[in-house]
DNA sequence: GTGAAAGCGCTAACAG
DNA sequence: CTGTTAGCGCTTTCAC
């Protein structure tokens, strides 16, 4: 593998020569920009990018922080703007968490993060926020002073299932929810679904259950047969787990009811994986790609030195599709 | 940030000896090692992996060559053993290809590469196999000498899937196969899984049809609602296309069709995607975690100086599930 | 315009 | 057992 040095022998300069030739940091003459060009091709020349990181301190690669559960669709969208913006992609897992991130952050191969699962409380945030540490969001915490993120408004997304089944005439709703284990650190989509489920049901004067389910489709068969026997009035359920919705429709099936003459079924959902059901769920439109595409433009720009402060929360609408109708009990 | 030279100071030793504490790459006295990891402790020091790495010429990081159409489900199965290992993960697409492939493999980032959606003759592989660049595949080209793989035997897979048809005395079968620009390119599985699915049903001296399909459960509906006017007397479908399943169910439910009353439907798919299905589709377990972790495994067993030589063909079984039955017509 | 040389933070001979 | 020193391949002063 040729290296600079050899290009400079070969074209008969200065090493900095070649280097400056190369980024355009300084005038290159005509006649020695083409000996180095040649030479460059010649030796079919790369530049080692990692040599180059450990002197400029810039390694134009971002990593994301993979979560426990994934929504691998956040995944193609972030690959997709550090492609176009020619940054590596580093994919992490932060398995003893704020050891780990401290380990990431110092190792030298990153200049900044995407993080994911946010909580409410998160010491990952409070880490990276006070050394300072280059980072962006999807999701949020309670308090996020100074932090550019993105995330779905599930208070409003909660309220607007709820409150579309309502003006239905739905009276008894159910909510299954992600992982208890999700819950129990607080996760902010999970935690914030949660609550505002519980708000609108108050809100509207309704009849509302939740519960907590893995990610799924046993979990999420065993999860509604039990609401449907702890409840037999009920005729509508919500969910924001993509993994269980089969179960959802098969424990309902099972009962011999029917979808959505008996019980209406509402989602939180990307309309790729609603489509995929049969029948096609009704469902918000979670956008994973504009917020992967957000959450990594916002980071690189902030990379580059711009001055970026976004706070997004975003409400897109819902699609109303198969699996979901008035309340006929 | 401290290097190892601020802890050599506070510890008053020499850089090298810091060095040599911390790999255990030479003897070091208690008192010595003692006040080493004190210094440490001390300030917080953390090695740079960066540096390391270009002293080292290797970086503990593997590239996953990640495709235009996303199985995602091998990309956590990669991240578990890159983590378990204590390598790094980074997801690379090669967008205009050879010339990626050539900067991925000399910017020094990577220690080698893990391939998928592997072509039949891929000059991908020729060209890592010429600069003899450490790489596995999940997946095969027709030529695999030397190079370590695994995949799903697709031949062994179609021909399981008609042959368990044909016993339930289905005679008119249709394959919905992926996308036509992976046909084109020439990507393995899905060259494989036509070719065998014809050949078993000559085998098997039944009518069979095929067709590329979109990965989006619309292209899923089209393609179906086509073969079932083109044939009337269908009453199988095969696919390995997991974003289609929708698709095809609506399409055969909106001509009045059961599934499997009337038409069965039998996939190459992850359980996982399979009971995601109303009705879970009877399928051959895709084994998307045993790949990727095979790969992986090999890939940095490769890279630790070990030698191995696997090319492994998987042949997982077909589980019964709810979308099969015997043909009734 | 161009060249020489000092790092970036670490590893690994080479000496003792 | 420990210290000195020369790289790894590049960027970036500082001179000329």
């Amino acid at each position: 593998m040729a290296t600079m040095a050899d290009i400079a022998r070969r074209a008969g300069v200065a090493l900095s020569t070649v280097s400056h030739t190369l980024s355009g940091k300084r005038p290159v003459s005509p006649e020695v920009r083409q000996r180095v060009m040649q030479a460059i091709a010649d030796l079919e020349y790369q530049p080692h990018a990692l040599a180059r990181a450990l002197a400029t301190k810039r390694t134009r690669t971002i990593a994301l922080l993979y979560p426990s559960e994934p929504h691998f669709e956040f995944v193609s969208s972030v690959l997709e703007v550090t492609n176009q913006r020619k940054y590596g992609l580093l994919l992490w897992t932060a398995l003893d968490e704020d050891q780990e991130i401290l380990r990431m952050t110092q190792q030298g191969f990153i200049d900044g993060v995407v993080l994911m699962e946010v909580r409410l409380e998160d010491s990952r945030v409070a880490m990276l926020k006070e050394r300072k540490y280059p980072f962006t969001m999807i999701g949020h915490c309670l308090e996020n002073n100074d932090i550019n993120f993105v995330d779905l408004d599930f208070d409003y997304a909660l309220h607007k299932c709820v409150a579309y089944l309502a003006e239905l005439g739905h009276k008894h709703i159910a909510f299954i929810n992600h992982s208890s284990r999700l819950i129990d650190i607080g996760a902010g989509y999970v935690v914030r679904s949660e609550e505002a489920f519980h708000h609108a049901i108050t809100q509207w004067e309704l009849e509302g259950m939740s519960c907590p389910c893995e990610a799924d489709a046993q979990a999420g068969y065993d999860a509604t047969s039990l609401l449907l026997e702890q409840d037999p009035a009920l005729t509508a359920i919500i969910t924001s787990n993509a993994w269980v919705s089969g179960g959802i429709t098969r424990a309902i099936y099972d009962r011999g009811l029917k979808i959505p003459e008996d019980v209406s079924l509402v989602g939180v959902l990307s309309p790729r994986i609603a489509e995929m059901h049969t029948p096609p769920i009704t469902a918000i439109d979670f956008p994973y790609n504009q917020m992967g595409h957000m959450a990594t433009d916002m980071l690189i720009r902030q990379l580059e030195g711009e001055e970026v402060s976004t706070q997004l929360l975003l409400q897109p609408p819902l699609t109303i599709r198969q699996s979901s109708g008035p309340c006929l009990r």
